[in-house]
DNA sequence: ACTGCTATTATTGTCGACAATCTAGCCCGT
DNA sequence: ACGGGCTAGATTGTCGACAATAATAGCAGT
């Protein structure tokens, strides 16, 4: 489900702590920002230091926490500046996602992504479409179109490296009201490009679609760095 | 010179085996593919195996060895496939630090990129451009406008996570005649639009010229296949 | 000779302890 | 009272040894 490949059988300590550790970091029991200490962590996950030390290195790969050199690990905690960063990002990668998905994917995957957008319209006409699914819900139509550019390297770096990260500073920006209804009809011209083959257009409309959130946030940061210096 | 802002001056043994891993990596002397022992290569840095996991953590998150749980680390090896996935990646990500630089670059990188440009020219003159000092000056030209585009994230992600893996996959494919000079020529053009401060048409040329990279690659690699299947 | 199993070996995963470094609180001098 | 240096505690960096897993070589049987 996670990997591209069938993932080995075999799960090292390291990788449960690393699995323990990423969810604890996104679902906010460990706070941005936060010390994170290798006897406390190893004492919680009931290891060595070892396994752990493994692990938070590979989190730093995933850029959820920052190291370093004899100060320990903290959880990251980014910026206004970082996160609009985050998004230029992603608006690069995803772009070059769309264009290549256009020229790749599958008629399979098209009817997957199609069935998708059914079920958030539905989500979202009923109200269930709250915070927490349909954000789930974006970002695996973006990873599915990802998956769907056959470029292992992009893939991974946009749905391994930084997929948590974009989880952890997701929830705080996404509210507007309306923005879903927009949200789906930009998804729904994305995947028509797509199915007319049309890299160009894709890539077009993908990244306006994220330079859209990245304004969002840049409007709420900037009232927020307002209120700070009022205050 | 390598990292952005002032690293640390402590440097660990984990460090020091990074550098040195990596740089036996990119010379060659651990040939793609490679089995990566952990006890000798503890045994030939002089140091036990905790620091040189570390590094070998770090070599993985650069791309530059892959590990299977269990069965240990080898050099990297890219197929033709992900060399191309390889150039697919660099396309999206230099394309953005092109537009963004565009916005961003002050007068003075200007004018350090236009003396660097003015550099490479007498190198290809008089011949001493051969293929490492041509390559790295070219690498050069593209990391100053990485930083000139002002996002850390796109920065680290190309020229750190993926420089050296850049250098290592560079040597085989870029000595055709007349590339030189073709190169920098697209290397002025891009700079023109940097200096009119437009983004669109840098990035435009930029993908542009990555794509050409990536082309000549394609066809040399379609050739060597061809070899295969004939002989 | 070849295939399949077994035992040995080597390598990776894990652990606890020691050394080096950083952090924090205290004491002293001004 | 305030600042600087010093000591004590805690934390990270490093090491060597043990356990678990995988790779290999040898052997037996067909």
């Amino acid at each position: 489900m996670t990997d591209s490949v069938a993932a080995a059988a075999t799960t090292t300590l390291a990788d449960r702590i690393l699995t323990d550790l990423t969810t604890a970091i996104v679902e906010g029991d460990l706070a941005p920002g936060e010390k994170l200490r290798e006897p406390d962590l190893a004492r919680r996950f009931g290891t060595s230091r070892g396994p752990l030390r493994d692990a938070l290195r590979r989190l730093e790969s995933r850029r959820l926490v920052v190291t370093t050199p004899n100060a320990g690990a903290r959880v990251v905690s980014l910026s206004a500046e970082q996160l609009i960063a985050l998004y230029e990002l992603r608006e690069a990668l995803e772009g070059q996602t769309a264009r290549l998905a256009a020229e790749r994917i599958s008629e399979q995957e098209l009817g997957e992504l199609e069935r998708l957008l059914d079920t958030h319209e539905q989500e979202i006409e009923r109200r269930h479409g709250r915070e927490y699914f349909r954000q789930q819900g974006d970002l695996d139509f973006h990873f599915r179109i990802a998956r769907a550019s056959a470029n292992a390297l992009l893939y991974d770096t946009l749905c391994v490296d930084h997929y948590q990260l974009m989880r952890l500073y997701r929830t705080k920006f996404s509210n507007r009201v309306g923005r879903p209804h927009r949200a789906l009809t930009e998804h729904r011209r994305i995947l028509d490009a797509l199915r007319d083959r049309d890299g160009e257009l894709a890539e077009f409309l993908m990244r306006r679609h994220i330079r859209t959130a990245r304004s969002a946030i840049a409007e709420t940061s900037a009232v927020s760095s307002n209120k700070e210096t009022t205050s």
